[in-house]
RNA sequence: GGCCCGUUGGUGUAAUUGGUUAACACGUCGCCCUUUCACGGCGAAGAGUACGGGUUCGAGUCCCGUACGGGUCACCA
């Protein structure tokens, strides 16, 4: 085993979205494999018929090619090692659990769902340490077993555990992890419509596919020695356990719906860039001890080891994921962030403003420092795209000055004879105007910005008037003058 | 409740594997830059490492106990 190529699996059972805590189990089983120079393989559990969602499968799969975890191998992309839906799998489960059964490993169990609870109730009442199977179908005899068979009953297949040694294995997060054998409850492998539990397939699968390393949520360490005697009984080697800590909200418990978005479409819906999603799911319970917070999916690559895993669960805190973001998008090259805008343009009120590449770009530009998302590029600055209706109160009443509308008519009747003017025109003839009239630039700049902007912050002001434009200026100054009154 | 895992500023993490005053980032606050807002720069507050014992010349690092948190105990994954 240890000159095999790794082999890692992401495994999730399709319910219809891909979750964050998802997203970060999946990623590091990417970058295990990619530097380890390995195979990621995408598997579908859907073993459970009850909870089938149409589409699900779909949607996870785009939803992982959004954010760039390709897989080498999975539903629709073959290996040698397929199917990769467990339901298509079928026999092959029943194949072991017969083999397990002939070796007195596992046996028919019959009983209803109506004793089981029964059973349960009983052991409670009694304070029973633990509620577990009886065993009661283990003492079934060959020819009972036969007959009931032969008569149609329903049944699953459950593990036998038997009495022996504590049930220990290694895992490369937590180190050596071990059980009581009398802890483990006699699992049930096969259901009675056939379909294998997680814990059958799982282990069937890993094995056969040759899966060499098992990573996934700590929400698996308490099953795991259920898997280590399936192994065991199999008589297969078992894989390199590694457990990885949960994802919570901010009161600590387990990520949860209720408490905010948890589906990576939600991100990728606000706006998140897959890059700083990536990131900062990356930075959940990893590090690489050297300061460095700003990644991309490569260093990642390049950086990762599982030895570095934290073990305790991470808090998921959206304002550390939003400085990522905006971090991110100034790494980006301007004509990405236009063809976003101009997508994000195409499902906004301005969609038939038909603005052009040059227009957009000067936007983007001077934008750049000022916004988190590249929607902000239209909600953070209207006035690129309308006139302002409204003006800030508080800016009025701060900067809106009594010969405000005198500085203004001359500032305006001055470009107005200015034929194409550029920047350098805006800001030579506001600051020769200052000089002439002997008084302060701040006594033309802030008036103008709001009437210009119809707020107080913003771009340079000379790349405002430049974007903005000579005729636009000219009249939104006099449209300030009859909406703004002290 | 049983079993298992965990616990370093509000949050994410670091600490040469036992060796100075516990470091970095996000967030917060302040100053500088900029006649705007941001970015950037500088700085501050904020943990004495859950608590209590032990081992040791020396413990965030090792051991024991307690507390707290979480996970898990399905014909769900």
């Amino acid at each position: 085993m240890i000159n095999e190529t790794p082999r890692v699996r992401f495994a999730p059972s399709p319910t219809g979205y891909l979750h964050v805590g998802g997203l970060r189990t999946a990623l590091y089983n990417y970058l295990f494999a990619k530097r380890n120079g390995g195979k990621f393989i995408l598997r579908i559990e859907d073993t459970d018929r009850n909870r089938y969602v149409e589409g699900a499968v779909e949607n996870l799969i785009k939803t992982m090619n959004w954010v760039g975890l390709n897989y080498d191998e999975g539903p629709d992309i073959d290996g040698n090692y397929g199917p990769y839906f467990q339901s298509e799998r079928l026999e092959i489960y029943k194949k072991y659990a017969d083999r397990l059964i002939e070796e007195g490993k596992a046996y028919y169990c019959f009983c209803t769902a109506d004793r089981l609870t029964r059973l349960r109730e009983e052991q409670q009442k009694a304070k029973l340490p633990q509620a577990k199977y009886d065993k009661h179908c283990l003492s079934l005899s060959k020819e009972e077993i036969q007959q009931k068979l032969n008569a149609g009953e329903r049944y699953v297949i459950r593990l036998n555990v038997k009495p022996g040694p504590k049930v220990s294995f290694n895992d490369e997060v937590r180190d050596r992890v071990e059980f009581d054998r009398d802890s483990i409850d006699d699992q049930i492998l096969i259901k009675s419509d056939s379909f294998p539990t997680y814990h059958m397939a799982n282990v069937v699968d890993d094995h056969l596919m040759k899966i060499t390393h098992v990573i996934r949520g700590e929400e698996w360490l308490s099953s795991t020695p259920k898997h280590v005697l399936l192994y065991d009984y199999l008589g297969w080697e078992l894989p390199i356990f590694a457990h990885l800590p949960l994802l919570l909200n901010s009161d600590k418990s387990k990520l949860s719906k209720r408490q905010g978005d948890v589906a990576v479409e939600d991100y990728r819906d606000k706006g998140y860039f897959k890059e700083s999603l990536i990131n900062f799911v990356a930075l959940l319970g990893w590090s690489a001890g050297d300061n460095v917070e700003f990644y991309n999916l490569q260093e990642l690559i390049e950086k990762f080891s599982l030895d570095r895993v934290h073990k305790a669960g991470a808090v998921f805190n959206v304002e550390k994921l939003n400085w990522l973001n905006e971090e991110h998008l100034r790494s980006k090259p301007n004509e990405e962030l236009l063809e976003g805008l101009k997508k994000a343009l195409t499902v906004s009120k301005y969609k038939n403003l038909n603005l052009t590449d040059e227009y957009l770009l000067l936007i983007v530009e001077a934008m750049k420092e000022r916004v988190s998302f590249v929607k902000d590029y239209i909600d953070s600055c209207t006035y690129f795209y309308e006139d302002p209706t409204e003006y800030d109160e508080t800016v009025i009443k701060k900067r809106w000055k009594e010969k405000s509308p005198e500085y203004l008519e001359k500032y305006k009747e001055r470009i107005s004879t200015i034929e194409n003017p550029t920047k350098e025109d805006f800001e030579k003839t506001l600051k020769d105007l200052a000089e002439e009239l002997e008084v302060g630039l701040g006594q033309f700049m802030h008036p103008l910005r709001l009437a210009v902007s119809g707020v107080g912050g913003g771009p340079g002001m000379f790349d405002l008037l430049y974007i903005v434009g000579k005729d636009r200026i000219i009249s939104r100054i006099s449209t300030a003058f009859e909406k703004i009154k002290k």
